[in-house]
DNA sequence: CTGAAAGCGCTAACAC
DNA sequence: GTGTTAGCGCTTTCAG
């Protein structure tokens, strides 16, 4: 794939060839690319015929340099493969477009490449206007973010211990939701599969899971960690299903997650929910149909993505930044959780 | 979400300001700036410090107006939340940026919008050099398309009729290859549950099923039509449920409705494998952890994306285009399947 | 090795 | 209503 920069780029016709074939000059053709009122409807005509015929359009470039605006904003993904950072990625390229803005992808691939100061710090280069970083649920935001000093930057995350913008779901009060639901229910052993050591999210889940618990008088068995992957809610759900002493209840961190531990379940032959109660987060698109219909815990991501971009076009405005914002999720009760089994 | 225009962007430091603050001239900048050798070391060291302390950054928008080129490649997308067109735009970001381009989402709210003038034509103000169109399962390719003619183009959908530069996995191979494994397991009344009217993805997959039952001397029960939808999927397979004779297999043209039509299965206590064979399609991340794992036809989207990708760099580079691509599929044997019942 | 000049395509500000 | 001028930040070209 070579990227010959000699090759000259298709010629397109400039402002200067529309006045040119219009009989007119470069500004009257700009007054109507840009619509404004004075102009006199035939000459109007005739350059919206010049154009036509050229096959005019506007130079984006040129208008950027002038205005020293992109009217873009720049999305840093580590993965994309992460339902969240698909739905949140989703949300803020609507959101933007509604503002006029476009959304330029900025895939890191090794997030090592944070911490190298060149490689983060040509963010700045990239034709964009602000960044918002969706974090990694798999990676922990680097300290040397500070490398961005100079374009606003909004994060997608749940470490409010660093000194940025953040916005995420309010997974604290999802996680003691789910919890709740189950203790309701009669659970008293509840295991948590919670995600990996270095993700935010499974670590506020997990602490807020830890609380509940405890607030409960209950005593929580040891955490499992699994990767985010269902292929390791199986591995998880398998030695869960191999301890001597069942729980009668799993919370798994997310949807995908507690698939994995179901199916491991089902290997069993463990009745859900007769026997053993489920329950996931994320409340992913198909949960509804998981067998059995998963309860979990719904998270907002277009909200997060809307509210992201809405944060972020506010602070490239020069406006005062709101405090961090955290969206509130919801319980989705399905068929999967019901009252803890007596024997 | 206002976007005052009037507000000057936070200024930044110009080659000029570096110039200045370095004591030489702003060429001298640039070609440190562009790391060219004729430049005195120590007069590139303070020019360095210069930029550093001024925390200067190329402007992009310039080297655009003036190079004729972004380095951008923009995406048409519809709705990014299916699966294929998910990872196919990763593998297309992937692709950009190691070519050192970025990739621009051009997220198209209304399908319809495709077939204004206006709407699509401003597609080629964009900052890019050429545009990859993923089309939506959902959506019918626009007539209209002939409105990008100036930007290289390239559409990853299954339409060969078009006269475009097509990147698509192979349908048509995908499915003979899952309807031929049920025969060859020895079922004969196979029902398929396809994807939209619309779908040209759908109709390839129908087809190509229809054809090999057919090569097969089986009959095949009349279509049904989901909307790829695992609800979908859910619906269609209470109807297959509710019917007199049951097929004893089902042939799902993905992998979200299979696990609907799955679900639905198990809600009539019908056992998969045992009683009723299920095959899905796209290899869903998830397909392996599905109760029962899904057997499956895996399609290659991360090379799909990169063909995309290349194919759409040398059209930019003025190379001719090369044919269609189409990237084979290959069945994933799971444990939904199984020899039919004899019953 | 370094600098000065010109111009990429567009539009704001000012003529007429 | 319309045209002219100037300049956004950068790089290519040509002089020194």
């Amino acid at each position: 794939m070579t990227n010959d920069l000699s090759t000259p780029p298709r010629s397109r016709a400039s402002i200067k060839d529309v006045a040119a074939h219009a009989g007119v000059s470069a500004q009257t053709v700009s007054r109507v690319a840009n619509s404004q009122s004075n102009v006199r409807p035939d000459t109007r005509d005739r350059v919206m015929a010049s154009m036509k015929v050229l096959g005019y359009r506007p130079n984006s470039a040129a208008r950027n340099l002038k205005s020293g605006r992109f009217r873009s904003i720049g999305v840093v993904t580590f993965n994309l493969t992460t339902l969240g950072n698909e739905r949140t990625l989703d949300a803020v390229a609507e959101s933007a477009a509604e503002a006029g803005y476009t959304t330029t992808l900025l895939p890191v691939l090794d997030p090592t490449q944070l911490d190298v100061a060149g490689a983060f710090g040509r963010l700045e280069e990239q034709a964009v206007d602000g960044i918002i970083l969706i974090m990694s649920a798999q990676v922990e935001a680097p300290e040397k973010l500070q490398l961005t000093a100079g374009l606003p930057l909004v994060i997608v995350d749940s470490d409010g211990s660093q000194p940025y913008n953040i916005v995420d779901t309010n997974q604290e009060q999802g996680a003691r939701l789910a919890t709740q639901h189950l203790i309701d229910l009669g659970h008293q052993k509840i295991v948590h599969v919670s995600g990996p050591e270095s993700s935010f999210s499974a670590k506020r889940r997990r602490e807020a899971f830890l609380h509940t618990m405890k607030a409960a008088n209950l005593q929580a068995p040891p955490v499992l960690l699994g990767d985010w992957t269902a292929a390791s809610g199986i591995v998880l759900g398998r030695q869960i299903a191999a301890s001597s002493q069942p729980p009668t209840a799993v919370f798994a961190a997310n949807d995908q997650m507690a698939l994995g531990v179901m199916h491991a379940f089902h290997e069993k032959g463990w009745q859900i929910p007769g026997y053993v109660s489920v329950v996931g987060f994320d409340d992913a698109e198909d949960a509804a149909a998981y067998w059995p219909a998963l309860t979990s815990v719904h998270q907002n991501f277009g909200e997060v993505g809307k509210r992201a971009t809405a944060l972020l076009l506010s602070m490239i405005d020069g406006q005062d930044a709101p405090p961090n914002e955290l969206i509130p999720t919801n319980l989705v009760v399905r068929d999967s959780t019901a009252p803890a089994r007596t024997s």
